[in-house]
DNA sequence: TTTTCGAACTGATCCACAGCAGCTTGGTCA
DNA sequence: TGACCAAGCTGCTGTGGATCAGTTCGAAAA
C-alpha cells in the first residue's frame, strides 16, 4: 500500500509499532475519498467532522474573523494528518480547504478511539503526531510576533521545503508549490501587495524566486541566515519507546 | 486531595474516568515540588524533561530567537499541565519559567506513557488537553496575524479571565494578575512601550485598567466587541466518551 | 478573435507601531 | 535615610507595512 507510506513511516520514526498496531493503523486507510480544488473539507462549527490522512494535493487550515478577514494556520501536504482537532472537540474550530484536487483517506472518530482502547503504542504515536503539529503552530506565532516579512517568507518556504523533502516532493533546490500570493498574505499576517515586493526583494538578493507554482532556492544557506529556520522542531531525534 | 481537583474536573468534562484512570492519574500528583519566582522549570534543548500539572502560580511558555528576542507563547495557570511536549519530543523545543513562586506535580515520562497502556480513557483525556492546548495557540495566532494592538490586549486579558474563571480564580469583575508589561509585549508581539500607551487608551475608553498586579474589567461586553473574542475554543460541549 | 477573469505586479500616500531618550514611582537593601 | 533598581510612563522621530488605485499578463471562455 504505497499512499500509507508518507505517515506511516513518520510515525515509525517515533514509537515501534506491534503487528496490532499497524493493523489497526491500516483500518485508517479504507475509506477512501477525493475533493476537488475548493472544497471545504471541514468548517468552523461543523459537528462531529471526519479527520483525514492527505495522500497528495494541498490543503490548508484557517480560522475566519467577524471583519471578514481570514488567518490560515497551516498548510498541509502528503503525508500529514488533518482535522484531529475537529474530532476531539465536538465542534470544529477552524476550517479545512482543499487548494488542490486532493486525494485522501477519511477517518472516524471511532477509528480513533478504537486506536486508544486497543492499540496504545499506535496512540502515543498520535498525541506524538498532534504534539509535532502544535510545535509547528508555535513556530508559526514566533514567526509573526517576531521577525520581519522578508524573514516570514524566507521561513516559509523553508519549512515547506523541509517538510515536503521528508515525503519525497522536494529537495535543497525547492519545490512545486500551488499557493498563490494570497495565501502567503494569510498566513504570514501581511497583505498580498506587501507578499509580492517581499518577493521581488528576495529574488533580487538572490535567495528564492517564487514563480509559476514553483519555489526555487538560490541560497539555501543564507535563507537560514536570514531567517533563523531550525529544522528541530520538524525532526525527531529517535524513538520514544522500542 | 484539594490542589488536584482543578485538572481533574477539566479532565472529567471530556471523559467519564473509570476507576483504573482515576487511579493512574492519582499517581501523576505524587511527586510535589514547588518553584522561585524566576525559576527555568523547562529549557531550550532539555533532554528528557519533565511535566508539570500547576496547583499555585503563574508560569510561561516562549521560545528564544538568535536576535535575543522572545516570543511568549502562553501564559501557565493554576490547574494547566504544562510541558506536555517536552515529554513527547526528546529534547525540548521551548522553555518554560515561573513566574511567581509555584507549587506544583512533577509527572515524568514513564507517567504518562504507562497510562496510554493502562487507562485508555485517561490516554483520551490527555490527548484532549493536548488539543485544547493548540487551540489556544492557534487563537494567539490569530490575535498576531490580524488584530491590532487594542484587539490584543483584550483578547489576551478576557482569555486569561475567561481561564482563570474556570478555576475559581476571576470573574467578570477581573482578576489579579502578576505579569509585567514586559510579559505583555512578548506575548502579543509589541513593544513594552507601545503596550504601556495601549493600556492608557483602553483605561481611558471604560473598557479595562491593569494596575498593582490587577486586571478590572470595566465593560466586558465592549471589550467582547472589541477584540472579537469567543469562548468557543476554552469550553467543551459534553462528554466525546461517556 | 475578442472578452473575461484571477493572479501578479507597481507607485503614491498614510499610519500604527518601533526605537530612543528621559522622567517618575515605589520597593528593597546597606 | 539615602542609594539603587525595576517597572511604569511619556514625547519625539523614524519606518515597515497597509491601503488605494490602478496596470499587465496569461489562461480559459465565448
Amino acid at each position: 500500500m504505497p499512499h500509507q507510506s508518507a505517515l506511516t513511516r513518520k510515525l515509525l520514526t517515533f514509537v515501534a509499532l506491534s503487528d496490532l498496531d499497524i493493523e489497526t493503523l491500516a483500518r485508517f486507510f479504507q475509506r477512501r475519498r477525493s475533493f476537488l480544488a475548493g472544497h471545504e473539507m471541514i468548517y468552523q462549527g461543523e459537528k462531529d467532522a471526519s479527520a483525514f490522512i492527505l495522500a497528495s494535493g494541498w490543503a490548508y487550515s484557517y480560522k475566519l474573523l467577524a471583519s471578514g478577514e481570514r488567518q490560515i494556520v497551516d498548510f498541509q501536504v502528503p503525508g500529514d494528518f488533518l482535522g484531529l482537532r475537529s474530532i476531539l472537540f465536538r465542534t470544529s474550530d477552524h476550517n479545512i480547504e482543499a487548494i488542490t484536487r486532493i486525494e485522501a483517506s477519511e477517518v472516524l472518530a471511532s477509528d480513533i478511539l478504537d486506536a486508544f482502547s486497543h492499540a496504545p503504542r499506535l496512540a502515543t504515536a498520535i498525541l506524538w503526531a498532534a504534539s509535532r503539529d502544535e510545535a509547528m503552530v508555535v513556530e508559526h506565532l514566533v514567526n509573526l510576533g517576531r521577525r520581519s516579512a522578508e524573514e516570514r517568507v524566507a521561513h516559509l518556504f523553508l519549512e515547506l521545503g523541509t517538510r515536503l523533502k521528508l515525503v519525497g516532493l522536494g529537495d535543497e533546490n525547492g519545490f512545486d508549490c500551488p499557493l498563490t500570493q494570497y495565501h502567503l498574505a494569510d498566513a504570514l499576517g501581511l497583505s498580498a501587495v506587501h507578499v509580492n515586493r517581499v518577493l521581488r526583494n528576495l529574488r533580487e538578493d538572490g535567495l528564492v524566486t517564487f514563480q509559476k507554482a514553483r519555489v526555487v532556492f538560490h541560497d539555501f544557506e543564507g535563507l537560514k541566515a536570514l531567517s533563523g529556520f531550525d529544522t528541530g522542531y520538524l525532526d525527531q531525534d529517535g524513538p520514544l519507546l522500542r
